[in-house]
DNA sequence: GTCACCCTTTCCGGCATGGAAAGTGACGGG
DNA sequence: CCCGTCACTTTCCATGCCGGAAAGGGTGAC
């Protein structure tokens, strides 16, 4: 099908997270410091929150060190692709009356 | 213009208010048990979110008595309705990557 | 006066959040 | 080798929001 379920799902729609889904939806990997000035949120905040959907299972991590420096990237699983786009699908459900 | 300035709206992005103005927006007026139904929620957890709905100035309440019962039903202020389309405006920003 | 109907408000325990600060691991330099 | 730096991580802490349960009005019917 083609369609996504409209799925409520807490753990995406937390500001902080909603922005970082929507930013890792556009692409397939982002470096730690963009997401994090995206964001706009501290270091501890950003990393709290990755933490978050990476224990649901919707973000991956992958540390490599460039140039001697570490560089840390953020992607969507393809249950973090699936979650945020039916927690979208909800959200257009509910805002549907504009 | 006819654009909405994207604009988030914590008050408005609470789970249940999110979907209160999302249900009065297509509506001039709904009463209470209409929207506690349609939320699913209890009567005291909807008088809370509709009070800070109306703290804010984006709801009004209107009392009637009709058939010696009480009707209390609510409707969004032009405030509110800006500050929901704002804030759904500000949705689909972060989630247009999807 | 008493009761029922409709919300409101209070009380309460629990979870989430962000800022600040301390901690960790990997290098590169001295 | 030890030290300092960089790039996050984790801990500590104080605050705030949340929902369920229960107690509180207010109004009209009996």
């Amino acid at each position: 099908m083609t369609t996504v379920q409209p799925r409520f799902d807490a753990v995406v729609h937390a500001p902080p997270r909603l922005q970082i889904c929507g930013l890792l939806a556009a692409v397939d990997w982002m470096e730690f410091p963009s997401v994090r000035d995206a964001v706009g949120v501290s270091d501890s905040v950003l990393s709290k929150h990755v933490k978050q959907l990476e224990e649901a299972g919707y973000v991956v991590l992958r540390k490599a060190t460039v140039a001697s420096r570490q560089r840390t990237s953020l992607a969507l699983t393809t249950a973090g692709r699936t979650a945020f786009a039916g927690h979208v699908a909800e959200l257009r459900r509910i805002t549907q009356g504009l």
